[in-house]
DNA sequence: TATTGTTATACTCTATAACTATA
DNA sequence: TATAGTTATAGAGTATAACAATA
């Protein structure tokens, strides 16, 4: 096998290890993968357009209209029409929204926190970077075919 | 931000970068993301059962069940009863199956190359050797709640 | 003409729990 | 009693294309 296939599986193996415990936390806070992506996406900002959502997010637009949609009904998110365009829209989190993101996503972390206890600050870093060039790879449209 | 943060995002990141391409070129393949795993796990083996198939994927049994017959329905895999233990079964590829995991996973190999392509040997190992790491911190269970 | 977001369609995945058959 | 896999249920995400309103 190729060194990249080796690395490609490993970086698989990695991110589904952590997608497992992590999902399982997110599904006790009642909400879904997509769903927490849009909440913690919105949280600390003044709130941002669908298409801005769909481009952090990766969820594309018809898509995003229904888990915006099911977040709405629950008071989350927040629709809010916007003078400067309007087509858009700017999409916020409510009051709830925002409480919902202080408590979960900072239980989240404290919940993730553990896992990463005995890597030195050194090897924090060096995974870091090396992620980091790796997804510069990955972003690079020169190699999309 | 604290420094695990920091690497968590980038390997969120990182994975995210690389699903958004390899699922884009596994629709023109048109399987689903979790088609192409199923079929990416069964190839080069004499085949398994459903339990050994979901630790795998990380699908769970009652998802299985629906994921094998779609592919079942298109011959791309089968069920196979044993004498062994009459509750399970061997799930293998079909030959149309291994014709399509020998054309669809090289395929997807050769599609994913390019974006390797200017990373060194010893990068590469550097990569997948932090990865690793961090897997096995996320697969170690004494830090699950 | 291009862009923003919604609607419509059809399908697939998802978790969960109850169930059957076998061990 | 425990395990392997199916069935049933209800919901959520997915891609895609057509569409309306606006730029």
């Amino acid at each position: 096998m190729e060194n990249f296939q080796i690395t490609l599986r490993e970086l698989v193996r990695c991110y589904q290890a952590f997608e497992q415990l992590s999902n399982r936390h997110i599904r006790t806070m009642d909400l879904t993968p997509a769903q927490f992506d849009i909440v913690a996406t919105l949280g600390n900002t003044q709130g941002m357009s669908c298409r801005e959502l769909g481009e952090k997010t990766l969820i594309t637009k018809g898509t995003l209209t229904g888990v915006l949609d099911r977040l709405e009904a629950r008071d989350i998110v927040r629709r809010e029409t916007i003078n400067a365009d309007r087509r858009s829209f700017r999409i916020f989190l409510s009051p709830t929204g925002e409480d919902l993101f202080n408590r979960t996503f900072n239980q989240h972390l404290e919940y993730i926190r553990p896992f990463f206890s005995e890597l030195s600050a050194q090897k924090l870093t060096e995974i870091t970077c090396a992620l980091t060039e790796l997804r510069h790879k990955f972003q690079d449209q020169t190699n999309a075919i």
